[in-house]
DNA sequence: GCCGATATTGGGATATTTTACCAATCGAAA
DNA sequence: TTTCGATTGGTAAAATATCCCAATATCGGC
């Protein structure tokens, strides 16, 4: 695989901020004209490297008030515990992040919802149905201070 | 301002996923022609339901292969000081998400870095060097099992 | 249930943008 | 200098976005 020159990680960085660029505008930005400006976006995408264009959009305008951080205890950490816990979590829309950690919980989940009644249904009919877990605890965050989808590149 | 329509959620949930849709494909699928529905993708910018368009980059390809969260208590808590807080961490590019928090932490962060010895540097050239900090306590992101930038629509 | 006012839709013409092709240029090695 | 491979830039064709206007649907009051 092919590292990334000085121009791949300038075209990334914009794009990671503005998708909606038009060749022209990129080209001109990252000091190229439109043709190898363009050849460079779609080996980029090939590659892997830049794996999906979406819209953001505002968690305030769509309602969902409420921003929490759950901490989770498996009961047991064998391959087939987490990958059912993996499995479970992966198709509920409310849960935006997942990481397995170190230290003394296994997982850390982002989760959103409209306010605490929702949160609270959600963690009734969802989370805590979950055979194996041990334990959860719910952090709410107040305020989110800064979020990006922007590598540092 | 205007409620979303069921039409409006359809075209949100699928340019959180798909932001490269044609106006045809995307009318196609919520059951519109095109006029009506490039209509509603712009009323929803102008409104700011939908705040922008990015690309989204693999951050193993990055070779940012370090993610970890950042819990942080402040010596105080005075408005003051919380902004002074926020204006530093929102400078910094490894910085993707920070939460102020309720229970006996002030802030979350999640940060990444290419390895264990830059996110060193980053604590010792950075986040240590802020003032009126109390304590800080790094967790370990061993793989992320999750993550989505698609609300719940 | 009917009517009028208002908002929403659909089709088509036009402007922009993307995309593919090919010749010109650049850089490195002999 | 010469040659080879990779990268670039311009141009033209195809795809797409955008705008305008007439037709249709929706919702209020009567």
């Amino acid at each position: 695989m092919p590292e990334l020159d000085a121009i791949d990680r300038k075209i990334l960085s914009y794009l990671q901020n503005d998708s909606r660029l038009t060749m022209q505008e990129l080209a001109d930005k990252v000091g190229l004209s439109v043709s190898p400006c363009h050849r460079r976006v779609k080996l980029l995408e090939e590659r892997g490297v830049i794996s999906r264009y979406i819209a953001t959009v505002d968690q305030k305008a769509l309602g969902l008030h409420v921003s929490v951080f759950i901490s989770i205890k498996l009961a047991r950490q064998k391959e087939e515990d987490l990958n059912r816990f993996a499995r479970a979590i992966s198709k509920w829309d409310e849960v935006l992040e997942c990481y397995l950690m170190t230290g003394n919980r296994d997982y850390l989940l982002r989760v959103v919802a409209a306010d605490l009644a929702s949160y609270e249904t959600f963690l009734k009919t969802k989370l805590t149905r979950l055979d194996g877990i041990a334990s959860i605890e719910s952090s709410f965050a107040l305020s989110q201070v800064k979020y990006s989808i922007a590598l540092p590149v």
